[in-house]
RNA sequence: GGGCGGUUAGCUCAGCGGUAGAGCACUGCGCUUACAACGCAGGGGUCGGCGGUUCGAACCCGUCACCGCCCA
């Protein structure tokens, strides 16, 4: 497949189909023998390098001419006429032409007919001309023939197409108006006018026939989510060419082949001159082959450099061979690879993936990494793919200036591995948020005075107790590669448990100099700085780092495990705790008074297990709620603890 | 046309068999000595529709609709 405006070949992975307004357009053969066929065409145009006609084998409308010869109007060539369950009945008559080269069905026609070739579309896009009546321009009336495609030669493809209809509507075997359809156009991925089919010498790497192979050794590979497996099994599946990898390009790493050059001054393709392995890499274009000297170049007898390109894909296949040492330093490369981890999105599947597996199979049969991770895309905020033409994309600089670097990592982490999402601003501003609160947070901690011991009061244990469960929960999530999750529960228990109410809870026993609150403080914060730090590089360095004499990287510090942390058990106490705060902080909200006004006497009824649990942590829920008499009832006809709050008096009525 | 995702509070998204969740937005209160770029409290959802399995379904199965992606 050729590209007109970027002068190049491109390979299966770059093209991608659009849909285009078209027109089937009806032309009328006729075939030998009598009747005449109404063949539909998108591509007018191509009628001179009509090769054959083709019906579907079922379709009785054209049963009776299948075998016999069409004559092509115009240009009055005989072509056979075959049935080939690749036309479609229902499109356009059921009856269409096969030319070189209007699609890829038509190249596999081409091939299996063993049909002459008709080469009418030049490299630029224009029509080339042809010379009727020669080896494979048989034609009935080649003067005729000749003198229509004169009127088409040199022109545009689109050009050429108007000019065409107008001849054969002059000729009168157009039948009725064209009919409009949608159809899908193939397109280079960054280009903007269709590709053409030409002939042109390129390099294959051949694929269609390892599509097996290939598919084992993605399975091989582990996929995150594994559903993106089966898109690379899919369009390994679907490949329908060998891999291009020769490009018409100004830069790229030349491929190291001479030809040598026939004493009639034509190259003589089939005689390849290939460079010693040692003496890679090569350049052509600079340097002569073996045996021969500069001044040979394009000469008779001498050679001339393959002015080709490789294709990008073919030498960024290499990146994790190449990075894990190869092929200099074997023992190096032979401990690192295969690399662990590809990440990237989805629409790359079957670009670098594809390309990469694929270089590692024909290396040594090795997959070039054990695990691939593949993101969603960030949509703009109307669920519209974000690209730079259209300008609804996100500026990096912009939201690191505004947010924080941190809170750019959070928002990216945030999104769940394989799942695309919509551009928010709300996720950055929560993460720079968290930043905050978790500055604000080990300001609290790390200004308390006294020294730190283990925890031993109810609510500290019960909280060592959540802690290792959090750790627990985030390690098994890192481990599924659920990064989202890790860092939703992680934040979730900090802003939660820690800052909303244990720092709360804690704080009457903290500024006295408690030794089991101080320690519960300090180890709190050091596991879940420590959880937080993939994540939130920077402000977890940092806070690590508060009164650190020699610095010591939080990055290089091991991962939290319950085996380092003290004992812990959440008998319940801590959500009792919470709970009775709760129904204090209430009543005060519904008084509109003050979370500091003082509770004159709270009376708590409820079964007598809950308020053992209760009197465990009372000194400190009674300290945080400012609670100056309280009355605890047994009642064990009740599950829950029913808290009743008498407010002291106020100083000011408060107004409601 | 084939395949794969998605459809949960106004918005962005978690949850994926056991009493509906978070943040933002909204309402009320509160400058409480970590934090007003904040805190506390509160309102708001028959988890796209319809069937089925189950003691029990947002979650499993079937089907339809709509959105998106990949491939013809």
């Amino acid at each position: 497949m050729w590209d007109v405006d970027f002068q190049s070949a491109v390979a299966q992975a770059e093209v991608e189909d659009r849909e285009r307004d078209g027109a089937f357009y009806k032309i009328r053969f006729a075939v030998e023998g009598g009747r005449d066929v109404l063949i539909a065409t998108t591509r007018p145009e191509l009628l001179p390098a009509c090769i054959a006609i083709t019906a579907h084998p079922d379709d009785d409308r054209y049963r009776d001419v299948i075998g016999k010869n069409a004559i092509t109007p115009l240009f009055e060539a005989p072509v056979p006429i075959i049935a080939d369950e690749g036309a479609d009945p229902e499109k356009g008559t059921g009856i269409l032409m096969i030319c070189t080269f209007g699609d890829a069905q038509d190249v596999e026609w081409w091939r299996d007919l063993g049909v002459p070739a008709r080469e009418v579309i030049a490299r630029d896009g224009t029509i080339l001309p042809a010379p009727w009546g020669e080896a494979q321009w048989g034609s009935t009336d080649p003067g005729r023939a000749k003198t229509y495609h004169d009127k088409l030669a040199g022109l545009t493809i689109n050009q050429a197409r108007r000019t065409i209809v107008e001849l054969l509507d002059a000729a009168g075997v157009t039948e009725g108006e064209p009919e409009k359809i949608r159809r899908p156009v193939k397109f280079f991925e960054k280009g903007d006018r269709p590709l053409e089919f030409v002939v042109s010498r390129q390099w294959f790497i051949p694929v269609m026939d390892k599509k097996k192979e290939l598919i084992d050794q993605g399975r091989k590979i582990q996929w995150h989510p594994d559903m993106f497996r089966k898109r690379y099994e899919d369009w390994v599946e679907g490949l329908n060419q060998d891999w291009c990898i020769s490009r018409q390009r100004y830069f790229g790493v030349p491929i190291p082949v001479w030809y040598a050059i026939k004493q009639d001054g034509s190259v003589d393709y089939d005689t390849k001159l290939v460079p010693a392995k040692e003496n890679l890499p090569v350049d052509p274009s600079e340097q002569a082959p073996p045996g021969y000297d500069e001044d040979q170049r394009d000469k008779p007898g001498g050679f001339t450099g393959d002015p080709d390109v490789f294709d990008t894909w073919a030498t960024s296949a290499l990146t994790p061979i190449i990075t894990s040492g190869w092929p200099d330093d074997m023992d190096r490369h032979n401990k690192l690879y295969p690399t662990s981890l590809r990440p990237n999105a989805h629409d790359i599947i079957r670009t670098w993936d594809f390309v990469t597996i694929t270089r590692s199979f024909l290396e040594d049969g090795s997959i070039p990494w054990t695990d691939v991770a593949i993101s969603g895309w960030i949509l703009d905020p109307d669920r519209k793919k974000m690209s730079k033409s259209k300008g609804n994309v996100v500026v990096p600089t912009k939201i690191l200036d505004e947010y924080g670097s941190d809170a750019v990592r959070y928002w990216s982490a945030s999104a769940k591995l394989g799942v695309d999402t919509a551009f928010d601003n709300n996720v950055l501003r929560e993460g720079k948020r968290l930043v905050t609160k978790i500055r604000n947070a080990s300001k609290l901690i790390l200004g308390y005075e006294g020294q730190p011991g283990l925890p031993s009061q109810a609510l500290d244990v019960a909280l060592i107790g959540r802690l290792r469960k959090l750790v627990v929960d985030a390690t098994e999530r890192w481990e599924a590669w659920d990064h989202a999750g890790a860092l939703a529960t992680t934040e979730s228990w900090f802003w939660s448990d820690l800052t909303d109410n244990y720092l709360e809870l804690s704080k009457a026993r903290a500024y006295a100099g408690d030794p089991s609150a101080l320690g519960t403080l300090l180890h709190s914060l050091q596991v879940v700085l420590r959880l937080f730090a993939p994540v939130l590089p920077y402000i977890t360095e940092e806070v690590w780092n508060t009164g650190r004499d020699e610095p010591v990287s939080i990055h290089n510090s091991a991962w939290p495990s319950v085996d380092q942390m003290p004992d812990g058990e959440d008998d319940g106490s801590f959500d009792v705790a919470v709970y009775v705060l709760g129904e204090i902080r209430r009543a005060k909200s519904e008084a509109k008074v003050s979370i500091k006004f003082p509770v004159a006497r709270l009376e708590v009824r409820g079964p007598s297990e809950k308020l053992g649990l209760l009197r465990a942590v009372w000194e400190d829920v009674m300290a945080t709620g400012n609670v100056q008499d309280h009355d605890f009832l047994d009642d064990d006809s009740i599950d829950d603890l029913a808290v009743a709050v008498v407010l002291g008096e106020t100083q000011d009525t408060p107004t409601v």
